[in-house]
RNA sequence: CCCUGCGUAGCUCAGUUGGUUAGAGCGCCUGAUUGUGGUUCAGGAAGUCACUAGUUCGAAUCUAGUCGCGGGGACCA
């Protein structure tokens, strides 16, 4: 037998990433950023402020609670901090034991695994720093308003292609509010951000509904628990992927997916399986907002919250209708549920309705690229109060990835001019040329790899990295004041027509005066 | 975690009912090119056939286990 020791011994370090972690290379950071920036302006434009937060959070602060050992529960990434500091109570004093000594620990940290559980202590933390803790019970909490981008981090067991654990969200959040107008507001944001990043109108749709009627309805149908309905809830959430009958089946005995795996049903009678599916049923088809009012009321819900429900969608309606935000960009589909547990009113979601054709030939959807909701409990266990808040966050990566499947990424940047080496007495030449056009505004990078003496190489640097024009200078140029400008663009353009490469080089290629060069390859890049 | 498929050069893949020395295209490297990316041409490097054990005269090919990857499902703050 092979001891420890002999298979220590063999151990090895290779260069390898982290799995469901990924390098971001050049193209893939230019799109991502164009999302962020696209979008991060249309959140300030409504009034939103950037903030970051740490990637590093107390473990009971995210509201998840406290891992058993250091392994990883339940999705999210901790681990014991390995500085020891002391325990506190719950109204923030240090905990002692009985000969009065503070209580110190090793505290779990995780890494944050969205955007709105930071946001919450953030927002629970300002308001410790500004108010007495026992004037929380007596004020109406502040009104917060923040956008947020940054990578977020999830232990996905099964990693499927789109899905990492480490990718980023791009939220926008009010805290401190309980108007409709701010969901309403919401749906208008979302749809002005997806325009903004570059999605046509009709290319998306903002979908939105509200908790409270379906929780309303299920407890006018005799579901009292909360577990029942979260249930419930999370089967509903299906609905999109395997369909009203399935569904249907995982409400009631079960079924048996075409993979062969048993999926185990929440076995509830049949007759109030019958209700949640004819009411889901009832709204499976796309029509106009009004129309679907019209609908839900026609239900003759007298439970009280699924009728407050009704007229928030009144209200939000109201708003849309009024900004000319008609169902091109913004439907009501009371199917749609979210699965979160923590959403306690209106709830959106942003579907792509763009297709497009993977490499074995089927057509694909990507289907939610955004989501969001109203969720009023959430810093209640930081602050023991409730406070209402609501808003939404765009997944980054999957858009990313949406725009370039469906070919609407931009063109790949090009990359800087390029200032090739012939000569070490002429580095300092070829640095002064360099300075001289950043100063100009042009991107220059002088070559420095090891293999100088070979020009071959230089250009397949160049021609590797995008680069528009490559600047030669060698004695005579030098000697003469010129600069010899190859234009790599035009040159890869017209290459299949030209067989005598002479006659190639002769058209793309240039002699500058030095001190016209930098206006030259202005006018050039111009067009 | 459950079901299922796959693993042959850097990449995409051929490889006959088990049979001698394992192939192609692309990419890469060198040269034609005397200071210059495309095209063309000539040449070159590169694989313990994922790993381990078994069946067999003989295994890339068959069997089992392990690892890795893909697809479906369960879970998902």
């Amino acid at each position: 037998m092979a001891n420890k020791k002999q298979v220590e011994n063999k151990r090895g370090t290779v260069a390898r990433k982290v799995k469901g972690f990924r390098d971001i290379d050049p193209s893939l950071n230019q799109l991502k950023w164009k999302i962020i920036n696209s979008a991060g302006q249309v959140y300030k434009s409504y009034g939103f402020e950037h903030w970051d937060t740490p990637i590093l959070e107390y473990a009971d602060c995210l509201g998840k609670y406290l891992p058993d050992d250091d392994t990883v529960d339940k999705g999210v990434y901790s681990f014991k901090n390995p500085e020891v500091e002391p325990v506190l109570r719950a109204d923030g004093s240090e905990l002692r034991d009985e000969d009065a000594h503070v209580v110190m620990e090793n505290q779990h940290l995780s890494m944050r695994y969205d955007l709105t559980s930071p946001l919450a202590r953030r927002y629970a933390e300002g308001l410790l720093e500004k108010y007495q803790r026992h004037m929380l019970n007596q004020m109406k909490p502040p009104l917060f308003r923040r956008y947020q981008f940054g990578p977020v981090y999830r232990y996905e067991i099964k990693l499927s292609p789109g899905r990492f654990r480490e990718f980023w969200q791009l939220d926008f959040d009010n805290v401190g509010t309980n108007d409709v107008a701010a969901d309403a507001e919401v749906c208008m944001v979302l749809s002005d951000a997806l325009e903004a990043i570059g999605l046509p109108r009709k290319s998306y749709v903002v979908k939105v509904n509200n908790r409270k009627i379906l929780t309303g309805y299920l407890k006018e149908l005799g579901v009292k628990d909360d577990l029942t309905e979260q249930n419930i809830i999370r089967v509903i959430d299906k609905m999109d992927k395997i369909g009203l009958d399935k569904v249907a089946l995982e409400l009631g005995i079960g079924r048996t997916d075409d993979s062969g795996a048993e999926v185990k049903g929440l076995g509830l009678d049949e007759k109030l399986v019958r209700s949640v599916a004819d009411f889901i049923k009832g709204f499976s088809i796309q029509r106009k907002r009004k129309e679907v009012l019209t609908d839900l009321r026609k239900l003759d819900i007298q439970n009280e919250i699924a009728q407050e429900g009704i007229q928030e969608m009144v209200k939000i309606d109201s708003i849309l209708s009024a900004l000319d935000f008609d169902e091109e960009r913004v439907i009501f589909d009371p199917s749609l549920v979210r699965g979160l547990a923590y959403y306690t009113g209106p709830v959106y979601e942003v579907e792509s309705l763009q297709s497009y054709i993977d490499s074995k030939g089927v057509e694909r959807r990507i289907g939610s690229i955004c989501g969001g909701g109203r969720y009023d409990g959430l810093v209640e266990n930081l602050l023991g109060i409730k406070v209402p808040a609501t808003g939404a966050s765009i997944g980054v990566d999957r858009l990313a990835e949406l725009l370039m499947l469906t070919n609407q990424a931009p063109k790949r940047k090009d990359g800087p001019v390029f200032i090739a080496y012939f000569d070490e007495e002429l580095m300092p030449h070829y640095q002064k040329v360099a300075r001289d056009l950043r100063t100009a505004g042009i991107e220059t990078e002088v070559y420095y790899g090891m293999d100088k003496k070979k020009m071959k190489k230089q250009m397949a640097y160049a021609d590797d990295k995008n680069c528009p024009f490559v600047v030669l200078i060698g004695a005579n140029e030098a000697e003469a004041g010129i600069a010899t400008v190859k234009n790599l663009k035009l040159g890869k353009e017209i290459a299949d027509k030209f067989t005598d490469k002479k006659e190639w080089m002769e058209q793309v290629q240039k002699e500058v005066l030095i001190g016209e060069l930098a206006d030259y390859l202005n006018e050039q890049m111009k067009g």
